[in-house]
RNA sequence: GGGCUGGUAGCUCAAUGGUAGAGCAGUUGCCUUUUAAGCAAUUGGUUCCGGGUUCGAAUCCCGGCCGGCCCA
């Protein structure tokens, strides 16, 4: 053994252990229990009024991320839900033994002080502190304090680091709480009610999606997490729950990418007495007010730039409004689209660069140029209407040309946001629907939902709106990832 | 699943096949209204992992792990 105590200075979670070490020979409690504040940073640095500096003492808590040091005082800042706010810490205020212990704190230490409020020259209110506690210990530095943490796989295997230090992602993250509250209470206010429906499903139905499977061991029996919640919603329909809402996890077990992530957030919305352009009127006036109350556009617009094309989308004008066809038709440039043989439309899909897959139908070539080559041009929001009744098994057919469902799908900014029906109530359509989809699979359809649609279904406008996308869009975000707190990844990897 | 691309200090990034560096953070000093505070000095590396080529590999090749973008 030497005398010389090894050099830990490179170390930083070596320095800071040591540090935690002197605290607990000394008595110090490293990690208390708790720490009264009297306000946030925010609310705390609006108490202040001109010209009356001293006059408001205040207690906050927060993470210590900002450290100027001047010898005999220094200027902090702290983080907290609100933000920061910068203290002021002078050795002949605090004392000489306190403010030995302050020049001991880490950045990234969870600190409470109580001061009061003044104007420094430069105009930043200011606490300046008289005392103040360590409440926890950081052992681990904070990421670099100008370009934050950039590392893609790092901010979202430890988020946590990623809301500390990058403003923008703890703004953008704490939008979609504001997004999802307002969509609550609009929702509530028009007596819609909230409900709560299974995860672990029988049978995955509502959507067209391969499930994720899972085992109960007290029944023994596999589940299917579900897909959509739309035949729970329409059972409660039935039951005379007549405005119903869920904001639920949806799993699909499929690709991950900047659009995907297996598990995702789906408000489903039911309306009995409506139908879909009734839920025209809902989603129009749900988006601009989200926009005009969350959102909130600097320039006093209902305006939000897209991320993709860097295009304006308004949400304040007239919303377009657009049959299927009319768009496959302009496309296409085929007046007589929907009549051409198969073989013409294959020649004309690829002729468009799209690959054709050799066993698809006639409508499914169709689609594959409606997502590739019309969806991603509509940046405005715009209603598509009068879909081909082979897309959506659980709506309504158009009275006047049964061909075409009494749908629409919202598209804003190249993507699918919203879709919504009248709702199919007739439930031999529906029988008859279910048996031509699962073909081979008939033990896939939902025999109680079809039991609960006999005893009888108002008629209802219905729709869906996927939060994770409709987030990307609000917050101009590129990817889904940047608006779910904790994406999938791979296990692995990452931290140690 | 396929193509392209990346992984270097705690973080952000450099480094013609030839001694692995900088800024921030850390450490030691100075500084009682700072704003990426400033000044001086200074520590710190399994270059993602495993093979290979070479006198010599962060760099070239092969395989793997984990990301990103595009496509399916």
């Amino acid at each position: 053994m030497s005398d010389t105590p090894i050099d830990i200075s490179h170390d930083q979670h070596a320095v800071r252990r040591q540090k935690l070490a002197e605290m607990r020979t000394a008595g110090v409690d490293p990690f208390r229990a708790n720490f009264a504040t009297t306000h946030f940073s925010g609310d705390a640095i609006k108490l202040h009024v001109d010209g009356q500096d001293n006059a408001v003492t205040v207690s906050v808590a927060g993470r210590l991320v900002v450290i100027r040091d001047m010898g005999k005082s220094q200027f902090v800042k702290i983080l907290d839900q609100q933000g920061q706010v910068q203290l002021y810490v002078k050795k002949d205020v605090v004392g000489d033994a306190a403010y030995a212990a302050f020049k001991k704190l880490d950045l990234g230490d969870i600190l409470g002080a109580k001061g009061t409020l003044f104007k420094t020259k430069t105009g930043e209110v200011t606490v300046r502190v008289e005392s103040f506690t360590l409440v926890s210990k950081a052992l681990r530095p904070l990421p670099e304090k100008w370009h934050g943490l950039s590392d893609a796989e790092q901010v979202y295997r430890q988020r946590y680091l990623d809301l500390i230090v990058n403003a923008e992602s703890r703004a953008r993250l704490l939008m979609r709480s504001r997004v999802v509250s307002h969509i609550r209470r609009f929702l509530e206010a028009q007596s819609f009610v909230e409900v709560e429906t299974p995860v672990l499903e029988n049978t995955a139905g509502g959507a067209a999606a391969r499930p994720f499977v899972t085992h109960h061991n007290a029944l023994d029996v596999d589940f299917f997490l579900r897909i959509a919640t739309e035949l729970r919603l329409k059972r409660l329909l039935v039951g005379g729950f007549d405005r119903v809402f869920e904001i639920g996890r949806i799993f699909r077990n499929e690709g991950v990418s900047r659009r995907h992530n297996p598990e995702f957030t789906m408000l489903e919305v039911y309306q009995a007495y409506s139908d879909y352009r009734g839920m025209m009127t809902l989603i129009r006036d749900l988006l601009t007010s989200l926009v005009r109350e969350v959102i909130k556009p600097a320039d006093g617009s209902l305006k939000i730039k897209h991320a993709g094309s860097g295009q304006d989308i308004d949400f304040g004008g007239e919303w377009r409004e657009v049959r299927y066809k009319d768009l496959i038709i302009a496309a296409t440039g085929e007046a007589g689209w929907f009549a051409l043989p198969k073989a013409d439309k294959v020649a004309k899909a690829e002729a468009l660069g799209l690959s054709i897959h050799p066993t698809w139908e006639e409508f499914e070539i169709t689609n594959e140029i409606f997502s590739k080559k019309i969806e991603p041009t509509l940046i405005e929001p715009t209603f598509v209407t009068h879909l081909p009744k082979e897309l959506c098994p659980l709506a309504k057919l158009n009275a006047e040309d049964p061909t075409v469902l009494d749908v629409f799908e919202l598209t804003i900014g190249g993507m699918e946001v919203a879709p919504a029906y009248s709702e199919q109530n007739d439930p031999d359509a529906q029988r008859a629907m279910f048996e031509a989809q699962a073909g081979e699979e008939q033990q896939n359809i939902d025999q109680d939902f079809l039991l609960a649609l006999e005893h009888g279904m108002p008629p209802a406008g219905g729709m869906g709106v996927g939060i994770d996308r409709l987030c990307i869009l609000l917050t101009g975000a590129e990817s889904i990832r940047d608006v779910i707190l904790f994406p999938q990844l791979r296990p692995g990897g990452g931290a140690s």
